[in-house]
RNA sequence: GUGGAUGUAGCUCAGUUGGUUAGAGCACCAGGUUGUGGCCCUGGGGGUCGUGGGUUCGAGUCCCAUCUUCCACCCCA
């Protein structure tokens, strides 16, 4: 237990972690590209802001969150998603009362009470989005663009991206009664989730993965039937314009996102080939959250998209990550006299903004050489007492094995010389 | 939360019908004569056989429980 992290989490490791870094670095120039700034939330919030926020019928807040009582008697929850939070802060700090639209993106881990699986995990990482302060169709459009742009600078192909409107407050009902007419003669064909689902939340039944459901909703109507005609114009205006924008898309009269306050535009990217979890990234509008939070009647609109799901399917693709810089250079001593000024040197290299390093084990020359081979650093600087009299280093270029010696006090000059023409 | 599979050195695995000090390859460390890596050779360290019970004269091998990971379901990222 000691030596055996908690269920469902990992560690990043060197090695692994310059992939993250590497994507983090991907994402936070597309988002100021983008004009968003970044955001950072607590890790932890009051719980109620999720079971308002997230929806009390929904099984992140059923069955999926990680809360607890703190020593103050009050009970806490460990984020499982980014909107709620972006959009309490949004409030809390009246970023309504600044310039509009704010345009937020999020990065960090997030946590739910799940069973682990392939590409799913209760410690996990989101990147999103949030728009506030726009109704216009083509911020939909253009946060849906973002985040395939994302995908496509990282080199993924063949992702589906499905995409639907589930209408407003004012056809929701329409539908809702609709599915419900539709679904009671047929009651005994769902499966008794769905059937539950009826009174509740009818819409998710077509989301239904049960082959009986997905049976028995063949025929049922679907969102876009119903759509008034500020729904429809809107859901029109959306797909014009990822059309101008070159993004290829498909309409899923199925697709759901089954909260109250959804409205309009709800999208869903799929990635084939990385398993059951297969969606790599989701959002949608969301005109009724801030207000269902206490704010405001103000719009709003966004995604999440799962990091470790991106880079499963960067590596099921086969997507090289950029090499990670190493060393410029290892110092190597050739006899323990030289140790104290290998260690002055060693400093000075760094502070010239060079990265430098050398042993610190007593090693054998050899077994240094040996060690820098490993690190596969470009050039090893050798010093022993024969150098250090004459006021020299001997710099040796480890792909080619050919060796020179430089005076130390053009040392620093040599090897930026050096790394430069690599670079 | 439900169902199925898995678990032997850091990694990939072997381990005969239960029977002596549990092995290999790779990795790691050290040597292969005087201050020099990548190949090769030699040697070394490292395993409570996931954990806890049980059966047995004896268990890595059989039984039970538990944990982990994986796969699927639910659902999502």
């Amino acid at each position: 237990m000691l030596t055996t992290r908690p269920r469902g989490t990992s560690d990043i490791l060197p090695g692994q972690v310059e992939k993250w870094q590497y994507l983090e670095q991907v994402i936070r120039r597309l988002c100021r590209e983008y004009g968003y700034s970044e955001i950072r939330t607590p890790i932890f919030e009051h719980t109620e802001l999720f079971e308002r926020g997230v929806g009390e019928t929904t099984d992140i807040v059923e069955k999926e969150m990680y809360t607890f009582r703190d020593r103050g008697d009050r009970s806490i929850t460990l984020r499982p998603e980014g909107t709620a939070p972006a959009v309490r802060a949004y409030l809390e700090s009246r970023l309504f009362a600044g310039p509009q639209p704010v345009k937020l993106y999020y990065i960090g881990p997030m946590f739910r009470y799940d069973r682990p699986q392939a590409g799913r995990y209760r410690q996990f990482h989101q990147f999103g989005v949030e728009v506030f302060g726009s109704h216009d169709p083509a911020v939909d459009a253009e946060v849906v663009a973002m985040a395939m742009d994302l995908y496509s600078r990282l080199g993924l192909s063949d992702l589906e991206l499905h995409i639907n409107s589930v209408g407003c407050p004012r056809c929701r009902p329409v539908l809702r009664e609709k599915l419900q007419d539709f679904f009671r003669s047929r009651l005994d064909k769902l499966c008794p989730n769905c059937r539950d689902r009826l009174g509740r939340n009818p819409l998710r039944i077509l989301d239904c993965k049960e082959k009986s459901c997905i049976q028995a909703s063949e025929d049922a109507p679907t969102s876009l039937d119903y759509l008034c005609p500020e729904c429809t114009s809107h859901f029109q205006a959306v797909l014009k314009y990822l059309e101008e924008l070159g993004v290829a898309y498909t309409v899923d009269r199925r697709l759901v996102r089954g909260l109250d306050y959804y409205t309009h535009t709800a999208f869903e990217i799929m990635a084939p080939g990385i398993g059951a979890q297969n969606s790599i990234g989701g959002g949608g509008r969301y005109n009724g959250l801030v207000e269902a939070c206490g704010g405001p009647a103000i719009p709003g609109i966004g995604y999440a998209l799962g990091l470790e799901r991106i880079l499963l399917t960067m590596e099921q693709q086969g997507i090289s990550f950029p090499r990670p810089p190493g060393l410029d250079v290892f110092l190597a001593t050739a006899d323990p006299a030289a140790q104290g000024q290998a260690m002055v040197l060693v400093q000075e290299l760094r502070r010239e903004g060079l990265a430098a390093d050398r042993d610190y084990l007593g090693r054998s020359l050899k077994a240094q050489m040996k060690y820098a081979g490993k690190l596969e650093v470009g050039l090893v600087a050798i010093l022993g007492s024969d150098e250090l009299k004459r006021g020299v280093v001997a710099l040796r270029d480890m792909a080619t094995g050919s060796q020179e010696e430089i005076p130390l006090d053009r040392l620093g000059d040599e090897i930026k010389r050096r790394c430069a023409g690599i670079k």
